[in-house]
This record gives structure tokens, sequence and C-alpha cells, in this order.
DNA sequence: ACCCTGACTTAGCATCGACCAG
DNA sequence: CTGGTCGATGCTAAGTCAGGGT
């Protein structure tokens, strides 16, 4: 690299930290000030107070983000066999660090070094993540089960324990938040897994015998003279009727987001008569941006909550997320905020899902990606819009009416030909018979339906996440039971990872319901 | 009651490879 | 055959929540 529009030499260790910087040119992180001065401070301290290099304006990146750059290209300009090959014999060396006896590990590698790309105005930012050794890794093995040699020679483990309390199977401390821990945990695929996901959704289904006194408990609470039990209430409401999270406190040291909970007076604002206007940075720095009618007691409740407080006040100031968990332990065992969210997602998908109306296999696909959608929308699952969608939506639209006008032609010549006059259009030499005219007419309509419907489909795609919600919130079963009853093969939802994930739920009865809820119908009050 | 630690789920984005239209 | 697109998968950050200690 330049230093002051000359060549300096750096240490291997040096270099390596530069080139972090470097390769992160072209994306916002570079531009982001938190993050330069992070990284500066972080790499300033490997230099040393002697270095040549003193300022970090006076850095010229660009070689090594060339060197980088040519380095890519080599590597895009191999040839799919010379690929090929390179996976096949990284995945060799690696298959005996992938599996645990009875199933897959899912993280089997440690991180690597790199800088800290938080989500969001991340206080943390730009800052060196270290490499991890052995030294500090903690291995969670069974009593008489051999202690893995460690692969770095001259090293060794930090420790070896026996807990089989636990599914981790080895941790590290976060080297950015060194009260953390990075877990290798089993792969998604695994059945122990597999069990805890049953039982995460089996308990969203127990909700559906208690929901209705829930929801008449809290409301009338509205009304409750104690603060708390009202705060309660209203934050019950929330979660439950827009899939809140529940909102813990944060540290100064993190990116700045709240969930139900941890709102501040300015996130919620009040629009007569009756509606609360969302705004603000959920999980991952996603905004949370919502306009809902709500009932008038929340509506006058909220004013009171917001009521005397200035700007970065809590909201709930009464209210924590173990204080709101707790109170919802009475209603049922085991009963959480997520549960809500889960609750929620699958008992949207179950009844968007309720009058599938498609009769082609492609119709009903869409529809259940329609109901997808609508549970994602409820639970704020968003992505960013592609670099393309913009020029692609263009492309789309002229293929349209390209073939709009194709059309029009084709109905021209199929009239001309009807009453026995040559064709304008066609520049066949055997001019086509109505017949011909006709079916392609139709094939173009089709093609014309097809395309619109793509088109507004990514369109109103293009900043919602499906995936989120399949992975995480909605009961596979649900699922399962709909393409069992509508015979759709369920390769056609289900992807490879998604069908090794929900193994447990394969086997489930046609006429399944996730709100008919047989299981634990009298708990405790 | 509160704080802190620990273990686990949930999240969006990057990258890679299969597939498709031109 | 090739470049572009898109879904699958990997990666790791960022949440939730229980439980123990004070």
């Amino acid at each position: 690299m330049l230093y002051n529009g000359r060549p300096v030499d750096l240490t291997p260790e040096e270099e390596e930290i530069a080139t972090m910087f470097a390769v992160m040119k072209d994306t916002d992180y570079a531009t982001k000030p938190v993050f330069v001065k992070n990284f500066w401070e972080d790499w300033k301290k490997v230099l040393g107070p002697k270095h040549v290099i003193q300022k970090f304006e006076l850095c010229d990146f660009t070689p090594i983000f060339d060197w980088h750059a040519a380095e890519k290209e080599k590597k895009k300009q191999m040839s799919a066999e010379e690929k090929k090959q390179l996976k096949e014999e990284k995945a060799k060396a690696e298959e005996r660090y992938a599996w645990v006896l009875i199933d897959g590990v899912g993280n089997f590698r440690v991180e690597p070094p790199g800088l800290f790309r938080g989500r969001g105005e991340h206080p943390k930012m730009g800052k060196l993540k270290r490499r991890i050794f052995p030294e500090d890794i903690v291995l969670n093995i069974g009593k008489e089960a051999p202690v893995p040699e460690c692969p770095l020679p001259g090293h060794k483990w930090k420790e070896v324990r026996h807990d089989n309390t636990v599914t981790w199977l080895a941790f590290w401390n976060d080297p950015i938040n060194v009260k953390e821990f990075k877990y290798v945990f089993l792969h998604q695929s695994s059945s122990l897994k597999g069990k805890s996901d049953e039982e995460k959704y089996d308990k969203a289904r127990k909700l559906t015998s208690k929901i209705d006194s829930i929801r008449e408990s809290y409301t009338k609470d509205f009304k409750a003279k104690d603060v708390e039990a009202r705060q309660i209430a209203v934050a019950t409401y929330l979660i439950d009727r827009l899939a809140l999270r529940a909102g813990n406190e944060k540290d100064d040291d993190e990116a700045d987001t709240v969930g139900c909970c941890s709102l501040k007076v300015e996130h919620v604002s009040l629009s007569p008569p009756s509606s609360l206007e969302f705004d603000f940075l959920g999980k991952d720095s996603i905004r949370y941006q919502n306009s809902v009618v709500v009932n008038e007691e929340v509506y006058d409740a909220i004013h009171d909550f917001k009521k005397g407080k200035k700007e970065g006040v809590d909201l709930f100031d009464r209210l924590d997320t173990s204080k709101l968990n707790a109170h919802l332990k009475k209603y049922m065992q085991g009963l959480t905020a997520k549960v809500f969210r889960t609750y929620n997602a699958s008992y949207t998908l179950e009844t968007q899902l309720k009058e599938t109306l498609g009769a082609t296999l492609n119709e009903k696909t869409a529809e259940y990606s329609r109901a997808n959608k609508e549970v994602a929308i409820l639970c704020n699952h968003q992505r960013t819009v592609s670099k393309g969608h913009s020029a692609q939506m263009e492309r789309l639209e002229a293929k349209i009416s390209e073939l709009k006008t194709l059309r029009e032609e084709l109905a021209t010549d199929l009239g001309k030909v009807k009453k026995g006059k040559p064709p304008v259009h066609s520049t066949a030499k055997r001019p086509p018979t109505a017949e011909q005219l006709e079916k392609k007419l139709a094939q173009t309509d089709a093609r014309i339906a097809k395309m619109t419907l793509d088109l507004s489909v990514k369109e109103d795609l293009k900043t919602v996440a499906l995936g989120t919600s399949k992975i995480n919130y909605m009961d596979p079963r649900i699922t399962v039971a709909w393409c069992k009853r509508h015979e759709i093969p369920i390769e056609k939802v289900f992807n490879k990872s998604l069908l090794a994930k929900f193994a447990w739920a394969m086997n489930v009865e046609p006429n399944f319901r996730f709100c008919e809820a047989d299981g634990g119908a009298d708990e405790d009050l």
C-alpha cells in the first residue's frame, strides 16, 4: 500500500488488517465515520507508536484493493472443473469436523478474523475481530470420548468439559464482546434441534385454547387503576395484535433498537380519532412503520403513558420483559412474548390457506406464497431491494408491451384471414391459417398474463423476505397437511434444507389443524 | 428486585452454483 | 455457449429468556 504517496512495507499481521479494510472500499461501511474510526484505532494499536504510518488520511489502500480484485478475477476465471475439484478437496479435509456421533454439526469452522460488521448504527462497527486460537476454545464432549486432536501443532484447547445438560459442542468468547459467546451447535437437520422446534410449535399451538380468555383478560385491564397492570395489558395487546418482539434492555455499546417493552415515547404517535402510528428501528435496525386503528381504551392508555414525558423516555416506564413474561406465565405454562409471534404467524398462515381456490399446481403454490407473504408482513421480515431491481422491472415492462404489440398484430391478421384476405403482419411464405393464428393469439395472451402477474408479484415482494417466517415461525405441519390435502408435492414448497429441518413434521395427518389444539386443554388458569 | 451470565432462537446479507433465455 | 438471475446455503449478528447470585 501507499503512505503519503510512497510504498510502505508492512508485516504480515499489519498487512492482513490493512487488507480487511481495503477490500471494503466499495461497501458503505467504508464511508461511515464510526467504522473508519474504530478500524483506525485498532490498526494503530497493531502498528505501534513508532510506525511510519501515523495518519489515516495519508493511507492509500488502492494497491491492496486492486490486488484483491485481481485475485477474485483469477478465481472466477478458473474452469468449472478446477473449482469443483478445489471444493471437493476442501470438503474432504473438513469432513472429519462436520459430524458428531449422532448428527451433523452446523458451524464447525471458527469465525475468521475480520472487521466487525454491526448492523445499523452500531458503535463497534469496524473494530478488529481477532483470530481465534485453540487456547480460546472450550470443547464439550462425552466423559469417555477421546479428546479431539488440536489441529494446530504446539497449541492446546482452553478447556474440555463434559456437560450433558447443554446442546453446544464448543464455544469461544466473542472478541468484540468478550463477555459473550460464540457456540458451535448441531446442524439444523439434527433430530435434537427438530425436537425442540416441535416443542416450540406445540407450545404456540396450545395458545389456541387460551387466546380468547387472554384477550378478554388484557382487554379488561386496559382500564386498570394500577399503572403497571395497565401497561402490561397494553403491551400484551401490541405483542398479540402486531407481533412485536418483547424488547429487552440494550447497552449503550449496541445499536439503538427497540421492541415492545423498550419503545420510547417518540416511537408511537397518536393520530385522531383512534390510530397509532409506529415508527422505530427493531431487530437488525429494520424499520417498523405501521399505522393501526386501535381500540379506544388502548388509544387513551397510550395517550396517558406518553403524557409529560420527554423524547427518549420509555413509553412503558413500569415495565420490562421479565415482568411481562412473569405475568404471561399466569395464563399458560411456558408462555412468553415470543410465543405470540409464533402463534400469530402460524394462525395467519392457516387462515390464509383455508380457501385455496387455485386449480393448477402453479396457482396453488402461488397462493401459498401469498399466504407466506401475509405472515412475513405481519412479522416485518424485510430485505433490501436488490441492486438491479428497477432495471429488471423496466425490462419486464418492455417485454410485456412488446408482447402486447404482437398480440394486436395477431388479432388484425386473424380478422383479415377470417375474411379471406391476406394477413398484413405475417412474413411467412405460406400465410397462416385462422386456427394457427388463434392458437398463437391464445399463447400470447397466456404469456402476457403470466408476465404481468410475475411483474406484480416481483414488485410486491421486493422488500419482503419470505424465508424467515418459513424457517422460524410457520408451523411446518400446516404446510405439510395443506400439501397433502391439495396433492401438492411437498418439494414444491420446502427446499432440501427445510425438508431436513422439518423431517419431524412430515407424517402429519392431512386434516391437521394448528388452531384445533388437542393437547393441554386444561392447564392451570 | 435487580443484575449478570449463559444458552439458545431468529435475522438479513453475501456468496455460490444451477438454470435459463438469448 | 454465456451472461444474468435466482434460489440455496453459509455466515455471524442480534435477539429472547431462564436462572443464579446479591
